[in-house]
DNA sequence: TGTACATCAGTGAACGCGCGTTCACTGATGTAC
DNA sequence: TGTACATCAGTGAACGCGCGTTCACTGATGTAC
């Protein structure tokens, strides 16, 4: 039903307002067809599913169109890509610079990021499918993102002075199974309705003391004892 | 190049062994599907992009053929889980009932796991990649599956006496986290090359850190003053 | 053991369908003067 | 401002192709006597 009456709003969006000048109208298909793909996502279709034909026909234009914006379903996987992580950069960004509160450090920057997600909840979707199952460009890219997010959260943990005595391997360690935890309530918020407000509130709670263990370890850990001290071992 | 020889072999499974009873016979054909699923897995491709043609060439027998053994695609998704779900089963009581050693029982643990990924890798690149973009009903499945195998990790860990302060719901995050941990870790291991003993125990080393980050986190941690006292938040 | 019949895994041809891509085109927008 | 020409986003028809599914069939295996 909402997908319907989705389709029928992309649908028409190319066609609807004719205004503008005929770079906008471009702009505007474009953002028809990356909108088309992230529609029919929604349900359980995974991006290499979908077909060409059938976004040109959500986003109402003609399959040959198509190519007057990507060159296949490769460029527009990419551009999808780099508009979910430029939306997730911006708000780093903005995070940073509004500053966190002194307490309740973990429930805010929780909430900051899971609020994002809800309010992206699209491009998240996308992320999450095409992670670990799309093509190797796709996983490559969204890979290497990751990675760089990663790397921010440990600059920003850096600071912490309770993380002072982390070793820069270990910090990287840190961060990534925040953002792990970050990104396994992301995968559940997006399988819950959004209208489920108890189930919402009970995954942010479930992060924010997924933190808060993590914090609890970071307090007595120690990375001198931790490093290159394996033995290697049979696979 | 590994593809092709792979192909020869299946695709010669089915012919190559006439031997044995109509019944022997039918299961080699359904393994030969199956094993034609998991090969053509081995690259790119995620499960909803393979069509069951593919699979019958693969598997030696016409498309028609296929019918004989499942009433379409979903239904060998279906098949899949549970051949990878129950080689993990398996593991885990073999494991339980071997026991573990005293000291080093979180190396050992991770190793176990670990090992068993390399071994059954073809299932767990299938589980990978279902697990967020399949069809509902694969999804829902690997979901199921994730949660007993939680609860099971769960109910070992509350008998250690570090732990018995833990609600049950304390219990059950930290068991997510754990196995949240080993299956970032598994998908790291699924995309080294199988032969790259450095990255490989890189891996290794890495989740162990994980976990006893964890087990310190969880010496700190006190149930009682987590249950219920987070106030409702905006969404 | 031999015979007559039943079962059924796998065949091969056929079907209609949606696919990606190509092409020459149209006609509104943009530009040069 | 008006005119002549260039640009180019989107069209619509056409193509060959691989797809899932159906069907009547074949012939080896299994079973009853």
């Amino acid at each position: 039903m909402s997908r319907t009456a989705g389709r029928r709003r992309r649908g028409h969006g190319a066609e609807d307002t004719e205004t503008g000048s005929r770079d906008d109208r471009k702009r505007r298909t474009r953002r028809a067809l990356l909108d088309a793909a992230l529609d029919l996502l929604e349900g359980e279709r995974s991006f290499s599913s979908l077909s060409l034909r059938e976004i040109t026909r959500v986003a109402g234009i003609t399959p040959a169109g198509f190519y007057r914006h990507f060159s296949g379903m490769e460029e527009l996987g990419q551009a999808l890509i780099e508009d979910s992580f430029e939306s997730l950069h911006q708000m780093m960004r903005d995070a940073r610079k509004d500053g966190l509160p002194p307490t309740h450090i973990i429930r805010a920057s929780v909430a900051i990021f899971l609020d994002h997600v809800q309010s992206h909840r699209a491009h998240f979707r996308f992320i999450a499918k095409e992670r670990y199952s799309g093509s190797s460009a796709v996983r490559l890219a969204i890979r290497k993102e990751v990675r760089l997010w990663v790397g921010e959260v440990a600059v920003d943990l850096s600071r912490f002075e309770l993380l002072k005595r982390f070793s820069s391997e270990d910090l990287q360690m840190l961060a990534g199974m925040m953002i792990n935890a970050v990104i396994a309530a992301t995968e559940l918020l997006l399988d819950a309705e959004p209208g489920d407000a108890a189930a919402v509130t009970r995954i942010y709670e479930t992060v924010e003391k997924q933190m808060r263990l993590l914090v609890l370890g970071a307090s007595l850990w120690d990375s001198s004892l931790t490093g290159g001290n394996a033995t290697p071992r049979p696979a």
